[in-house]
DNA sequence: CGATTTTATTGGAACGTTCCAATTCAGAAA
DNA sequence: TTTCTGAATTGGAACGTTCCAATAAAATCG
């Protein structure tokens, strides 16, 4: 018969010792499972914390030693579902190594994620994976390296800073879906979406310069349209670029948020998409399947992502003198509707 | 010029006393802001903390005072963007409360649950919001009254677990997109996906039976089909339906997800959704916005939902004594195309 | 059987903080 | 000056755990 304390849950180590009769020592044994102790003796302690509901206190154990085995993941924008399956990669690989992960959510603000990282470290967390707020600058992150936490910097990437980190192959990534287009006989390509200060933007922009570049065609500032990663945003960006007397024939969109806001602008203005513009997006979200037409996209494996940030955080957390070290993740084009080429290729075939 | 301590970050406060010249009991006085200290030494202190690279050891503190300001939010499914809203809701109001809260995933696992739930108790969590994994037994929360821990359980409810309850109105919710559909002339609906066992389901579908009851429609077993809430899940169940010689008219989905995968077969038997057939969600998450036809749905507010719950935590938090609280998160009925109310509105003016 | 090793158990000293009672300090009142 | 007061500061004892060295008990050996 259960019988745990009354009201204050503050069964200790002392207690459950005297209890079972023998020392604190021994009870401290067990709980670790470190030392020799014989196997009936065990379980009776363990019988004995059960009974009186013993909570174990991680904290009076810190104390000792710093093995906390607790990993902090803060992420920017928990409302994106990119990062909560980012997320879930993360806890899968902790999960098994036996670690659990606290997330918290910073929403773009630097101030929260700066107390939330605090709180963290004065947890005890053996480390942190950060989703930088975009605010962030390298200088906020220099406390890891005077307390000897592992820190990893995780989808944006943040110049300046020397952590490891694990990123998507957003150059690469551009360049291949607007390489697609080219392909597709594109002339006139607009980029549309994110804000010039975005590392993000940059690289998929950097990416999209490059195929236009390689492939000759002529680049025209006025194509390059700059706003907020929404919908809103995509839709506000894709309405200027069709008021343009020059329209281009196909968009590459900074995220798949932003295309599909210029997907409706589109629409709005009477094209279909797909057969009188071609549009693209980045992330390969599950909207972009289920939009209509459906989106041609990068895809980036933020499962995987997350999966190797976690492998990385605990390699450096094991080894806290290794060097910092980067991943960065596949891209890889996913064609569906929305680029044209479907139509293109029934009208070859047929 | 920052001299932080070299490799183990372990500056303490008896480090920073010695630094400034005062002891140690002057430092904590600085730190929890308690006592009456000088504004100069204080100041100093500060600046000697700064200097030094101090991190505040709350595990140490703890053990005199069980105030630990954090609170676990243990959540089934991250991957559903509903809790991810819902944790934002948790969030901004926690984080008015000066109180951080540390998210978990359980991904519908119970073994996952209880580890991550001895962990935030271990780290002396004031209080717990629990989003139950599927098996959740209410002995498996016996722990919380016992131990004193502030308990709330979110979005499913636990039958049988008297702790304080936050959900959405789904009966009422249910019964009115029914009866919707009801007034929109269909005589054979379907209730599809979600498992028998799911509390969620067991109201949902009990509100799709009260509003057909109150309507005198005939209910045919044959169309109550079973599915895992998913959206391959829900293509299954609507091709089953679709498959019989008496098909229904009007389906009404178990969640929006699994609705988003009936209206893949839907469209794959070649019947134009919201002209050929009726179908609604439950959720309105933002998924159904943006799907074509866009889905007649029920919206619940998961933010408010996480806002209530958050505040209804710190309530009991605050004041142990107090008895376990309900909240029932209003549903309200969004009306798009989904259902034909607009193509039917459409040929009434025509 | 005593000597030796191995296996189990134990007290006490940390760990970094808060709290309490005690002390010192500065200024005001006598 | 002395006495008093309230403000500012302080040393030491917890808090619940782990670690270490030491001891006790059991097993092995000659």
């Amino acid at each position: 018969m259960p019988q745990p304390q009354g009201s204050k849950g503050k069964v200790t180590i002392i207690e459950i010792a005297d209890a079972a009769g023998v020392s604190k020592s021994t009870v401290s044994l067990v709980l670790t499972g470190r030392g020799a102790v014989k196997p009936e003796t065990r379980q009776h302690v363990l019988k004995t914390m059960d009974r009186l509901g013993y909570v174990y206190n991680r904290g009076a154990a810190n104390l000792r030693n710093a093995q906390s085995r607790i990993v902090g993941l803060v992420l920017n924008d928990l409302s994106n579902p990119f990062f909560a399956e980012f997320a879930i990669g993360v806890e899968k690989v902790l999960q098994m190594a036996g670690y659990v992960a606290f997330m918290a959510n910073t929403a773009e603000s630097v101030v929260r994620q700066e107390q939330v990282m605090r709180m963290m470290r004065e947890h005890g967390a053996g480390g942190i994976i950060l989703c930088p707020a975009l605010d962030t600058r390298p200088e906020h992150l220099d406390w890891a390296k005077a307390a000897g936490t592992a820190l990893l910097v995780a989808i944006r990437r943040l110049p300046g800073a020397d952590t490891s980190v694990v990123v998507p192959e957003n150059l690469v990534g551009a360049s291949r879906v607007t390489r697609h287009l080219i392909n597709l006989g594109h002339e006139r390509i607009a980029f549309l979406g994110g804000m010039h200060s975005m590392v993000v933007r940059q690289e998929r922009h950097g990416g999209f310069l490059a195929a236009m570049e390689a492939a000759g065609r002529t680049i025209d500032p006025a194509l390059n349209i700059e706003s907020m990663p929404t919908r809103d945003g995509g839709f506000g960006a894709m309405s200027a670029v069709l008021s343009l007397a020059d329209r281009p024939t196909a968009v590459v969109c900074y995220n798949d948020v932003t295309a599909i806001g210029a997907m409706l602008a589109a629409a709005r203005h009477g094209l279909v998409v797909g057969r009188d513009i071609a549009i693209v997006g980045f992330d390969d979200t599950s909207e972009a399947r289920h939009v209509s037409p459906a989106l041609t996209t990068v895809a980036v494996d933020p499962v995987g992502l997350g999966e190797r940030a976690a492998a990385l955080l605990l390699k450096q957390i094991n080894d806290p003198a290794a060097e910092p070290e980067s991943f960065i993740g596949p891209a890889h084009l996913v064609i569906r509707e929305s680029c044209g080429a479907y139509q293109r290729a029934l009208a070859a075939a047929g």
